[in-house]
DNA sequence: AGTATGCGCTTCGAATTCGAAGCACTTTCC
DNA sequence: GGAAAGTGCTTCGAATTCGAAGCGCATACT
């Protein structure tokens, strides 16, 4: 299949709008409530989980992170007080993340700012209709790009019968 | 305006998007090109202007990029022999940066790869009328994007009369 | 059971990021 | 014409990023 312009113009249209958006609501969560837009998302998602707790891992998938990078955030989360992490009852090797009464505090404290510039920057030039298919084709584009990078080849057959040209280590 | 759950799944929908398709770009430069993806928007932005040369800032601003960090990225560009700067000619203080013919040959080696990357996995599940329609609305989102964050108050009448509270440098 | 493999998280080092500050040149405004 | 303000780029320092390596627990296979 050829790109069309139209095909460029989407895809660069996607990728710069991502990023301009995320600037902004970098900076609002910055100055509103000193939280990174990763800090946010992992609050937020800490706060809608039944028990106001998510493992290590799910939170990494859930923000689309490296899981040293979120072991970073974690760390400052932690020592700020918005967070607790206790090891987790069913298996031993995971940490349960839980979110604080400070943690929720800090959440609400930046979401109605956080709301008002997404509703003014981000929608404020839409339709609903716009809305809609932009939410239509875009979950499906996240969708499949979740499934998608399934490019770690599972390395079978560890050279059964000579050096795969893998270094020891 | 009150937030929908759709306009909370648009919201999220193009974040993550976003996130997820530039990781699978960027691993996808990295390893065919040696190229992170501002370099590589560097360069094609270069490679289409019309005498293959740009100012310093004209392409901070194309590529959504602070400008120190366009100079950290101009400066590898430059140590691998991809782009050449030199003073502009009109204008003292600017630089103009021109890809080389290096420069022209590594994005013509990513490129194929890189196509076929983003037809896959931006637009495999996308009819046209989607990809219509996503450009159509993220087009729209992005200019209204690079527009608004000019809460850089123009700080009008320079204080005719008396000091602005401004601190001198 | 016992070893091999896999998983979950953290640590480590190197690269990248940004804003603030600095420097040099340009334009604006008396 | 000269100070003041603005523009273009780089330097600087501190924070953040990621992958690779490391460690301990869990699961599979025999």
């Amino acid at each position: 299949m050829e790109p069309t312009p139209r095909h460029i113009a989407a895809y660069f249209a996607l990728m710069e709008a991502g990023a301009l958006l995320q600037q902004l609501v970098e900076k609002q969560l910055r100055d509103e409530g000193n939280l990174s837009y990763i800090q946010f998302r992992v609050l937020a998602q800490l706060a809608e989980a039944p028990d106001q707790s998510v493992r290590m891992t799910d939170l990494a998938d859930g923000v689309v992170y490296s899981r040293s990078g979120l072991t970073y955030q974690a760390d400052r989360l932690e020592q700020n007080g918005l967070i607790v992490r206790t090891p987790s009852p069913d298996d031993e090797r995971s940490v349960t993340v839980t979110i604080t009464e400070a943690g929720r505090e800090a959440l609400a404290h930046v979401l109605p700012g956080h709301i008002d510039l997404v509703a003014r920057e981000l929608f404020g030039p839409l339709s609903e209709e716009d809305v809609t298919a932009m939410a239509d084709v875009l979950t499906r584009v996240r969708d499949n790009l979740r499934n998608a990078p399934r490019r770690r080849a599972p390395r079978r057959r560890p050279a059964a019968g000579g050096d795969d040209g893998r270094p020891s280590r």
